[in-house]
DNA sequence: TTGTTATTGATAAAAAATTATTAATTATAT
DNA sequence: ATATAATTAATAATTTTTTATCAATAACAA
């Protein structure tokens, strides 16, 4: 079992690497991404042993070829379609937001469940009424869906999508879900992290 | 030191606690508490032990006690005054977060560098010229600052903001900032959850 | 060729976090 | 009164994570 702090740091070398890459680095170092990410070099080679040897004794790593193989350990070739429930402010964001196709998600679906709202179209896509959702997740084969409802009607969400093909949540409402084991959820706590610098703040 | 899982555990007891309020829970326990997070009672008396004793033997915990400390433990009893930096659809967004005001943070300014949207209204609140901002910042007594502007202008804003008596940052942009130590930083990075939900429905 | 430097990958050590156990305490039922 | 159940807080044990060390290897300079 990988911990999830290997995976945020695989996700930080893959986002750095890509930037080395761009500054036309070939060949590059566990001390080099280590100190761009502010870590060790010895936990960089410790998470990279996890999934094999892709680096070269007294050289380093081939920046592309490392690149590679960690965009196919996090998952990032492959392409899912995605829905985004709830267009309020955030679910309007989340719709513009660049990462999402940048990252090989497909934004293939938005909801809503005011009248006034449906229809409407979001970054050239159109807003569809909550009551199709199953229909449409179904049909459009969706398997990444984001909510971003208010708290209280994020479980009925959850509920109607547990039976659907989705392999994924990604979940804005700050709320503990209940979710199937075979679907996986990823919270992203914005009212937790304002705790977290209430806390660094003031101590 | 305390580590970062103790403080993200101390927000979701937090946030816990305010619901079961609301449903009139007086006295609860570590095991109610551990049951609704998703985490072991032991776990939870741990979290706790560090800051002191709360609990009553045999009895458990009075929720509103328990609410009242740790709210004092996270320092949500503060009132800061924040500035949102960025007008884009997440700064937009983040304008009109409920969780701000509810936790205590008041935002007193908005900036972007766009001359259509200066001057606009967001919320009630004016859009001011980024080249304003360290005046601002000082005039208005802003302790917090959230960055939503694009990953290559970040470090720009944090370099204007290092000589300020701000006292911490919330990071919406994908990039490792590089931060004076008075000032603390929370990333709230999206792309890498994404890539953390990669990985997991990937494996 | 040989010595020096830089580097990975493997193993060992140390530190940190989580989980288990148990004594002490309170309420409650008999 | 006494036994039982529920619960915290303290301590012990275990597991996980991070950090340190070192042999092996490659490039390069003298």
């Amino acid at each position: 079992m990988i911990s999830r702090a290997t995976i945020e740091r695989l996700a930080l070398y893959y986002r750095t690497l890509k930037l080395m890459l761009d500054e036309g680095i070939q060949v590059t170092s566990s001390n080099e991404l280590g100190k761009r990410i502010g870590i060790t070099p010895v936990q960089v080679r410790k998470d990279l042993a996890i999934f094999g040897q892709f680096g070269m004794k007294g050289i380093g790593y081939f920046t592309n070829e490392l690149l590679f193989y960690i965009e196919k350990i996090i998952g990032l070739q492959n392409h899912w379609n995605v829905a985004i429930i709830g267009m309020g402010h955030l679910g309007v964001a989340l719709a513009n937001y660049q990462n999402l196709p940048t990252l090989g998600f497909k934004i293939e679906a938005l909801f809503d469940s005011n009248e006034e709202i449906i229809g409407t179209t979001i970054n050239d896509i159109k807003v569809s009424n909550v009551k199709n959702l199953r229909l449409i997740v179904n049909k459009r084969d969706i398997k990444i869906c984001v909510i971003a409802v208010p708290a209280r009607e994020a479980q009925g969400i959850v509920n109607l999508l547990s039976t659907t093909k989705i392999k994924g949540i990604w979940n804005f409402a700050p709320i503990q879900l209940d979710v199937p084991s075979h679907i996986k959820i990823v919270n992203e706590d914005l009212s937790m992290h304002l705790s977290m610098l209430s806390y660094m703040i003031s101590n």
